[in-house]
DNA sequence: ATAATAAATCTCGAATTCGAGATAATTTAT
DNA sequence: ATAAATTATCTCGAATTCGAGATTTATTAT
C-alpha cells in the first residue's frame, strides 16, 4: 500500500496536470477558432494534410474518437468543402476521407501559424524542459494506458 | 522567430501531452464511474466535502465551469440526494450548495479509494519525477494562462 | 455454397458543456 | 433617493461526444 504522502503527491499531480492542461487547451482552442475550426476538425484535417487520404475508420483510431463522432466531424468538414468522401473500389464497406485543394490551401496557411502559436503557448519551458517533459509524459501515458 | 526545431519540439510536446492526458483521464473516469458519478459531479462533491458549503458561483470559479453548467451539475447532485441548495439569508441572490449526510458518507468511502486509484494511475513516475512534473506543469500552466 | 462472423459506416438519442440572455437582488454613483 | 451598473442564478438552444444498434459488405468456417 502506498503511503499517505505518496498518494497525496499523486493527487496533487492530478490536480496540477488538470489545471495546466485546461489552460493550455484553452489557448490552443482560441488559436484554432481563428481558423474557423474546432480542435477535432483541425486534427482531422492535419491528419489528411500530412498523411494523405484515410479510411474514416482509421481517422477514429488515430485521433481517438468514436465512429459516430467521426461521421459527425467528417460531415462538417465536407460541408465546409475541406474534404470529400471517396468510396474505396476494392472494399465497398470503406470510405476514404480526402482533403480538397481548398483544404490543402487552408492547412498550408494555418499549420505554420498554428505551430507558432504552440511555440508561444509552450514558451514557459525551455527546450531541455520540454524534452524532459515529453519523456516523462510518455512514461506516464504508457503506464496509464496499460492498466 | 523560433527555429523550426523549437517549434517542432513544442508541437511534439503538445501531441504527447494530449495523448498522455487522454490516457490518464480515461482511467480516472473509469474509476469515478464506479462510484456512480462523472468527473464534474465528483469534483463538486469533493469541493463541498473538503471545503464546506459553497455559493454556486464559487463552485464554478474553483472547478472552472460555466455558470449554466454548474446549475446542471448541482441539479443532478441534488436529485441524487448528495447535496441540497440553501438560500443565503444575508444576500438573497446567493444560493449555497451543501453536502448532505448521504453525500458525506459517499465521499468518506470513495475519496480514499479514488486516491488509491490515482496512485496506481500515476504509478509510471516515482516521487521525484512527480515533484518535478508538478513544478514544470505549474510553470507551463501559468505561462499559458497569462498569454 | 451457405451460414455465421466480422468490419466499416451511419443513425439515433442521451449526456455534457457552453454562451447569450432573462430575472432578481445588491451595490455604486448621482 | 433614484438610477445605473454589477452580481448570482437560471433558462434555453446549439455544439460535441458517446454508446447502442442498424445496414451493408467482406471474410471465415462448415
Amino acid at each position: 500500500m502506498a503511503s499517505a504522502n505518496e498518494q497525496d503527491l499523486s493527487l496533487k499531480l492530478f490536480v496540477v496536470l488538470s489545471r495546466a492542461v485546461q489552460s493550455v487547451m484553452k489557448r490552443v482552442e482560441e488559436d484554432i477558432k481563428n481558423y474557423g475550426l474546432n480542435p477535432t476538425e483541425f486534427a482531422v484535417l492535419e491528419l489528411l494534410f500530412n498523411k494523405g487520404d484515410q479510411p474514416i475508420q482509421k481517422i477514429g483510431e488515430k485521433i481517438l474518437l468514436a465512429s459516430s463522432s467521426i461521421t459527425y466531424v467528417v460531415d462538417k468538414l465536407e460541408k465546409k468543402k475541406y474534404l470529400i468522401r471517396k468510396p474505396c473500389p476494392k472494399d465497398r464497406r470503406v470510405t476514404y476521407a480526402s482533403i480538397t485543394p481548398e483544404g490543402q490551401e487552408l492547412m498550408s496557411t494555418i499549420f505554420p501559424e498554428h505551430k507558432e502559436a504552440l511555440q508561444e503557448i509552450f514558451g514557459g519551458l525551455n527546450a531541455e524542459e520540454k524534452e524532459n517533459m515529453i519523456k516523462k509524459l510518455k512514461k506516464l501515458g504508457f503506464h496509464a494506458q496499460e492498466l
